[in-house]
DNA sequence: GCGACAG
DNA sequence: ATCTTGTCGC
């Protein structure tokens, strides 16, 4: 028995070692080399306690997350609802964050805020950032809502009556692998209502972008249709919405913060002239314009 | 014993 | 996330 047992420990110790060996120095050479791919480095640099860290404060912050329609994005609602394209002082932000191509540290962040429902941008800013850590999937917020927040804060000090009602966040909402996604971090540490809307659906709880995913996809027909993200535990986390009637590949919906998943999709789709809605879609081209317009790239810095 | 993984 | 031109369709 026991020789058995320690015949199959060393079997899986030499398997595990043939699968390091591949992995550190056949795989990850391979995909160093290939740019389309910055995921993988990212993996393999993020220090167990970090990873940890991040974990607990997740845990944290989503003790403070609700899912429910606050009475603002419920009056919000309603006025769209009217089908009134008379403006009632509600604002919608949105928020990116773009890189320098070859350049892992420097990075535009940019926050635009709409008045709704005419979609009239009303103010816009963008600051150049240096990033600090790395993109982990799962982990995207610590990445990128620091400067976020700071932009909040100047919007805050100089431009106070544009603070808006919602914010719309490039990534998703607790369509997360522990239901507490980038879109839902920003929203409690905002402690406003926010929304998530991703390009590509994160393939978590059993969701996975397959054949009969692509055929849900093909039965979206027309502008606004929709069908549900429902992960293994029954829950629904988001869902799939077709922006309009010319684009056939939908977004990825879901709830950050003071919305419920059928408020984000309503509230998303009413701000979609492109694939993409407003807000996040001229928060990413205008940050990427800011880069174009006032970086300019030094020699150090730059990627091999 | 790892796999997949938003931006 | 980033880089590309034309091309297809409305």
């Amino acid at each position: 028995m026991s020789i058995l047992a320690r015949a199959l420990h060393i079997v899986f110790m030499i398997l595990g070692n043939i699968w390091f060996f591949v992995r550190d120095y056949i795989a990850v050479p391979l995909r160093l080399a290939n740019p389309q791919d910055h995921r993988s480095r990212a993996d393999e640099i993020l220090p167990n306690e970090v990873r940890q860290k991040w974990e607990r404060e997740q845990d944290e912050l989503q003790k403070k997350l609700i899912l429910k329609d606050n009475k603002c994005i419920k009056e919000m609602f309603k006025c769209h609802k009217v089908k009134d394209c008379k403006d009632h002082g509600y604002y919608i932000a949105g928020v990116d964050i773009s890189f320098v191509k070859d350049d892992l540290v420097n990075a535009c962040a940019g926050l635009v805020v709409l008045r709704f429902p005419s979609l009239k941008l009303v103010y816009e800013d963008y600051k150049m950032v240096e990033l600090t850590e790395p993109y982990i999937p799962g982990f995207l917020a610590f990445r990128e809502a620091p400067f976020i927040v700071d932009l909040f804060d100047t919007l805050k000090q100089t431009k106070p009556k544009y603070y808006p009602h919602l914010v719309m966040v490039d990534g998703n909402g607790i369509l997360h692998p522990k239901e507490f996604g980038s879109a839902c971090h920003v929203g409690v540490l905002l402690d406003l209502p926010c929304i998530g809307v991703a390009k590509k659906l994160f393939q978590v709880g059993g969701l996975e972008n397959n054949q009969e995913h692509k055929e849900k996809i093909k039965q979206l027909k027309k502008g606004g249709a929709t069908f549900p993200l429902v992960v293994d535990s029954g829950r629904t986390l988001g869902m799939a919405l077709r922006s309009h009637d010319g684009c056939t590949k939908p977004i990825y919906v879901s709830p950050g913060h003071l919305v419920t998943v059928e408020t984000a999709v309503k509230l998303v789709h009413c701000c979609c002239l492109k694939r993409v809605p407003e807000p996040v879609r001229l928060a990413d081209i205008n940050s990427r314009e800011y880069i174009r317009q006032n970086f300019k790239p030094t020699t150090d810095n730059q990627a091999t």
